[in-house]
DNA sequence: AGCTTCCGGCGAACCGGTTCGACGAAGCCG
DNA sequence: CGGCTTCGTCGAACCGGTTCGCCGGAAGCT
């Protein structure tokens, strides 16, 4: 089932068939029928390893992700079958690589042994030696999010800093002056991942304008840790009233965490984030949030690296988004907690 | 930078620097010295199609999904990181293929055209004609679920059947009478998803068995369906006191749900069903229910896959697992109903 | 009629590896 | 010292496609 029987049983030679296929050159019209007629008969399909042989390519590109030591959030999953769904939608593969790190095997099999065309990186870290190993060596990809120096790279990102920055002034007009910010695990913010830095500095700059009582968090990636974690806030400081978290997998321990502590949100708490919107339904109230586009993300990830692998000169591009806050249900005016001690409770 | 240029560069042929890397025949200590030194310099790797096209082995496992017009659940999520982390301690990339039918597009892709080496299926029907098409041609595969005739082929399933048998002889033992079965979406059913079907039996074998009064439902994949399909329940029924769910994406919804009707889980109902740990983590309160494995099913489904490629005459091997009732927090005893109508609270 | 042009098809080379058969040199044996 | 094995290496063929150059014949032009 090569192309040489399917050339002997058509009586036609080898790169004929190649070209009635490829359609490169032309061919009769009945040598195409014929050779047609065997191929459906025999069910042939060209060998993709013979083919990304001949021609460099493989058709393929290389999705690479951290390893699940991380938990994996809801936002990952939506985007990854994003990706996998518009790359199909260009007769694109997807290979998964469960990568950290620059020196990576996994890493090296993709792009030492041309696995792949191109590659779409997630979890992008400020300073990211993956991307610089890319860069470097000019290879076709994309990254999503943006390194400390994005100018000239090619990636589509969130404004986490923009993101975080609205939802501090949305809570800040609704009267609450102590908030707390709930972030990623205190490794990745460690290892410089994007959004943990950039939420953060968005975090800190609106807290300054505002003039707000404010306290930083690290959380794991998971629902006991965000339990944990709003035991420790409202520890620390009892009278806050709000927080804002970028850390999806702890949502649901933090609410868990507020009900545990006898705050009913909205009314006694609010909560608010960066949450992709699907998710932020689950829980009740749903979540008033900036909602991560991972779908639409995911979709322009795939047309930029299409278009860098059609225009391998193109000049760097970019989408940087920036989604409206959707109001739901976990957000309200601040009322001064009562119950507790450390009476800073209506200052203003 | 391919062999035959390592090989000029170190002045050997090019059959020599193959042999120096597989080992497959003797090579002096010198020139395998001589040979790396070179490899080392140039950052050197064998091409993967071109390996792929001698040796006839891809080095790539697909893993077939349905496309995401049927959202993605959690435990979706798990599952692809565990197998994408079990094959990559084989030396095995994986591809992903959104499929939905036999004759599918990237399901002709991945197999006629020999992209991977072997298949994992996920989403099985009872009849799939996914998996009689690569039983036909005895093509390595493994799937997630079994279909209606299990015998002689390869999986890695769960008992929905017991599981969620289980699950109604838990509520029944804390005297509820009257429950709701929540299953996957209407079209999953009528497709003849494995999970939804057996799910269904258990359900219906063991409410007989018990003598209970039940009511089954169908319910979308995400939250805004679970609470409608709540608030349907307590409409048709409203002296319901518990439900058994498979529908994971609901399931906050279902919560919601509760809550808005004024019923306290678990003291005014109980909610159990099965679904992955973490994500019964992130309810408040926690989820009673038969914890999804699906780390383990990802590994289990990744040994089988490398077993049966390594031997190819092998015959069929797989794991039905039963994963216990991890007891959280959102079942409880059955207290009579009150507040509404239709009295009819205690019998027994 | 003689010339060029165009069309359809063929053979060979190539992509970058793996593997088989052969062969020279060295080592061992009697 | 001659014959046999063993070791290390090489050249060639092969995997299954693609693509380039070429060629014979029919058609078009003057």
């Amino acid at each position: 089932m090569n192309i040489g029987e399917i050339a002997k049983r058509a009586g036609v030679s080898r790169s004929t068939v190649s070209y009635a296929l490829s359609g490169k050159r032309s061919v009769s019209e009945e040598t195409r029928r014929k050779i047609q007629r065997v191929i459906d008969e025999l069910g042939y399909r060209p060998n993709a390893s013979a083919r990304a042989l001949a021609n460099g390519r493989t058709s393929t590109i290389g999705l690479v992700f951290p390893p699940a030591g991380t938990h994996y959030t809801g936002m990952q999953l939506d985007f990854i079958g994003s990706v996998v769904e518009a790359a199909a939608a260009y007769d694109y593969d997807v290979l998964l690589s469960p990568s950290g790190v620059d020196s990576d095997r996994s890493f090296q099999r993709l792009l030492g042994e041309r696995r792949v065309d191109g590659a779409i990186l997630m979890e992008i870290r400020l300073q990211d030696d993956r991307v610089d190993h890319l860069v470097a060596e000019n290879f076709p990809a994309v990254s999503i999010g943006r390194t400390a120096h994005p100018d000239g790279d090619w990636w589509v990102g969130l404004d986490h800093t923009a993101l975080v920055e609205a939802c501090v002034h949305h809570l800040a007009d609704l009267g609450h002056r102590r908030i707390a910010f709930v972030n990623r695990p205190e490794h990745l913010l460690r290892a410089g991942y994007e959004s943990a830095h950039r939420g953060l500095d968005g975090f800190t700059k609106a807290a300054a304008e505002r003039g707000l009582t404010v306290r930083t968090y690290c959380c794991g990636d998971d629902a006991p840790s965000g339990q944990a974690c709003l035991e420790r806030i409202l520890h620390d400081d009892p009278a806050t009233t709000a927080l804002v978290t970028l850390n999806e997998a702890a949502l649901g321990g933090l609410y868990r965490g507020l009900a545990v502590a006898g705050r009913h949100v909205p009314r006694d708490f609010s909560v608010t984030g960066v949450v992709a919107g699907r998710w932020a339904e689950t829980v009740t109230p749903q979540l008033t949030a900036a909602d991560v586009p991972a779908e639409q993300m995911g979709r322009l990830a795939v047309e930029l690296l299409v278009e860098r692998l059609d225009h391998p000169d193109a000049s760097p591009r970019h989408h940087l988004l920036a989604p409206p806050i959707s109001l739901r249900a976990s957000t309200g005016p601040a009322h001064a907690h009562r119950d507790s001690g450390s009476g800073s409770g209506s200052d203003d």
